[in-house]
DNA sequence: TGTCAAATGACAACATGCTGACACAGGTCG
DNA sequence: CGACCTGTGTCAGCATGTTGTCATTTGACA
């Protein structure tokens, strides 16, 4: 799914976290959403930079740790793999009953917070 | 859990393949048990046959695709994780009841199989 | 028996993740 | 105000996966 828009897993994980935020996150920030580590994170921001998805902005609360925010070119990204990723969720899920899904759904968060703690 | 025994977790999966199979697997055999590409499983392979936990043995019936198979020190290793890792599991479960469990791992098995087609 | 496609081994390049280490910035508290 | 802990940027090394390529081996089939 991401291949054919130009993207990877990784880099839509990122793209989507940004997307649900209103004003920007640091990539720290980014990290602890993702629970990963700022490092890994860092390294993906920077070629997606490069790459004109995303674009840094001084961050009035920190001087040195900048806000990472969507470029347009990153928005119409998430849009487009949006439109992807929707109907092929719905097309492997139609004839599974949804108190199952819900089931396992609830199952994984429980194990989640679980391992979390 | 598998630091505390030397291990990791990409060993630990190709440990268990092994334990699993009664004569000994070939390389790419592993790897597709493991939905995996034979070149990372030969890397691992052939770090833990260095550590003394596998050994590679002739295969009769293919002369260049030897068979991998566990040490005693390999067999022990896959004994002590499970000693670990069973009580773990049932811990983390005892509380969530098995209807859920039954219900959450048919739902994940569905799923793989609707993806491997 | 000769040929050819598939399987295998081996090497390389790359993507993603981790941890550790070190310097600097920010905030708290005596 | 200064000390100290925490957060951050940055660089490095490593583990684990992927794909691609090429030579060799196997096995099936004309």
């Amino acid at each position: 799914m991401t291949e054919a828009l130009g993207l990877t897993s990784a880099r839509w994980k990122v793209i989507g976290v940004i997307a649900l935020s209103n004003s920007g996150l640091t990539v720290p920030g980014i990290a602890r959403v993702l629970g990963q580590s700022r490092q890994a994170v860092q390294r993906i921001t920077d070629v997606m930079a490069t790459d004109g998805l995303l674009s840094y902005q001084s961050n009035p609360k920190h001087k040195r740790s900048v806000l990472v925010l969507l470029t347009e070119e990153g928005k119409t990204a998430y849009k487009d793999l949006r439109d992807v990723q929707d109907p092929w969720a719905l097309d492997n899920t139609e004839d599974i009953p949804i108190e199952e899904l819900d089931v396992g759904l609830r199952l994984v968060r429980r194990l989640i917070q679980k391992f979390d703690k």
